[in-house]
DNA sequence: ATGGTAGCGCTGCTA
């Protein structure tokens, strides 16, 4: 079973990108995240064409995500399982379960910088996620968390660590919110692969970054020790990063055995 | 030390 999770930076913007892709990639999921439309704009036409089940939960402009399963979509959910009927919130995250796996589509808060309300907007989040999956999951079934945590995990994960010291994604409030998932029993399965530096996810549009090699692993799959297990190859696409429009993200493939 | 780009949508916000 191959899962994949890609920020897409705009999915009007990206289709065309992301049709190409899931043409050679072939992921039995998807997870995308920022898709920026509204349900009633969301594409599932052209994914079941090529042979997608799709769901999807956008607020228009910004944020929105995703989940496209070529092997069942079912118990579709959206948001936090404590989350009022009257509660409006970001559309950040989507469940659905896929062959047997649990599986959400996240799209972490970005928390612009350390120390403002949307840094502590971002903690108070992955805390509730946290929550989410201690008081309605269980470690010991097959679980996926997928998506754009804008967090990187170590500083392995970073290009340049003395640069970015002090701003978000790499402060220790935020890798500690991360390593929290980890030990309710999840494994970030790309990490367990391998354990090389200097592999990244997301590279700033600006200044050339992608080209220069400056950029975080912020685009992570966790999984379920059980499924852990069970991972066989993962790939950062670098290839989908290139060539015209490209998200500044790349997509994230894992294959489970 | 700063600013650089992209998307949305029409003005500046978000990333």
């Amino acid at each position: 079973m191959r899962i994949a999770t890609w920020n897409v930076n705009s999915l009007k913007v990206r289709l065309p990108k992301v049709e190409e892709w899931l043409a050679y990639a072939r992921p039995d999921v998807l997870c995308m995240q920022e898709t920026k439309l509204a349900d009633s704009a969301f594409p599932a036409l052209a994914f079941s064409a090529l042979g997608y089940e799709s769901a999807h939960c956008g607020e228009g402009r910004w944020n929105g995500v995703a989940i496209l399963s070529r092997v069942g979509l079912e118990d579709v959910m959206a948001g936090f399982s404590d989350q009022a009927e009257e509660e409006s919130t970001e559309a950040r995250l989507l469940w659905a379960t896929c062959a047997g796996v649990r599986v959400a589509s996240i799209y972490v808060p970005n928390g612009r910088q350390v120390g403002s309300e949307h840094y502590e907007a971002k903690l108070a989040w992955l805390n509730r996620l946290r929550r989410h999956v201690e008081t309605g999951c269980d470690p010991t079934e097959n679980l996926v968390i997928c998506g754009d945590f804008n967090v990187a995990p170590e500083d392995r994960d970073v290009w340049d660590p003395a640069k970015l010291h002090g701003g978000t994604h790499i402060s220790a409030p935020e890798r500690e919110a991360v390593a929290a998932l980890r030990d309710w029993g999840l494994s970030d399965v790309f990490r367990q692969l391998y354990p090389e530096s200097g592999i990244y996810s997301w590279w700033d549009y600006r200044a050339g970054d992608f080209h220069q090699g400056r950029g975080l692993r912020i685009d992570l799959v966790l999984a379920t020790k059980p499924l852990a297990e069970r991972a066989t190859w993962a790939l950062i696409d670098r290839q989908a990063r290139k060539g015209k429009l490209p998200s500044d993200h790349a997509p994230l493939l894992v294959d489970f055995q």
